[in-house]
DNA sequence: CGGATATGCAATGCGCCGGTTGCATTTGGA
DNA sequence: TCCAAATGCAACCGGCGCATTGCATATCCG
């Protein structure tokens, strides 16, 4: 086995979704934008426990991820969710769970027998 | 808006589980351990880049997010998959799809009125 | 027993991450 | 025009994350 199987492509891709996610500040502010709608950094800086150049900075490590995308209105940058990259990551895990599920039933064929 | 809404509570639960899935070798192994069943240290070692030693706290990490656990065999550690914490997160993803949906039809009668 | 295999423990190094502070720049509006 | 609001830019810093190396311990087996 080497590092060319078990997806490895699939892998690298899907890693830096989940790294952007794995912040309780970034996670917030994703949940802020999944149920408000789209925001503005300083709107979104009201109610995060930290400044406001902290909240730019994880939102561009969000953008980065391709989680999320800003629109300039005026003086402001709004900001909102991009679902592609977060189906992409749920869908992952879905196929993990379901490749463990079958190594599971081989296992257990395999102690049957 | 505070940090007390959007559900912080999930946030901080979540946010962990995303963070050790958040690294390419980590996300490897759970691949491997996916794909080809439970495994000892030593066999995931071999296919991976990294030292044993890397793979081990790799795997603690994992572990203490509740994405796998152990169990000794004589000498020797096997390791495997623990969905539950991976459905959790994939849950976690698809109620933010769901809200930001939501926000989304919210916004869009919003404009046509 | 004794060697080989599998793992545990500990110290160390270094880069990057998350956060702050200070100041500059752009834009809206009275 | 002039002020305030919203954001951009840059430097700085402490800490932790990822990985390594070296050595100790446990376990299997001939």
């Amino acid at each position: 086995m080497s590092l060319h199987s078990a997806g490895w492509r699939e892998v690298s891709r899907a890693a830096p979704v989940f790294a952007a996610l794995g912040d309780e500040t970034r996670l917030a502010l994703v949940a802020r934008l999944s149920s408000e709608g789209p925001l503005s950094i300083t709107r979104l800086t009201a109610g995060s426990a930290v400044t406001r150049q902290a909240v730019t900075k994880h939102l561009d490590v969000l953008a980065t991820a391709g989680l999320v995308s800003d629109v300039r209105r005026g003086r402001e940058r709004i900001w909102e969710l991009e679902l592609e990259q977060m189906e992409a990551a749920r869908t992952y895990l879905e196929h993990v769970s379901r490749r463990w599920d079958a190594a599971l039933d081989r296992l257990k064929q395999f102690v049957e027998e």
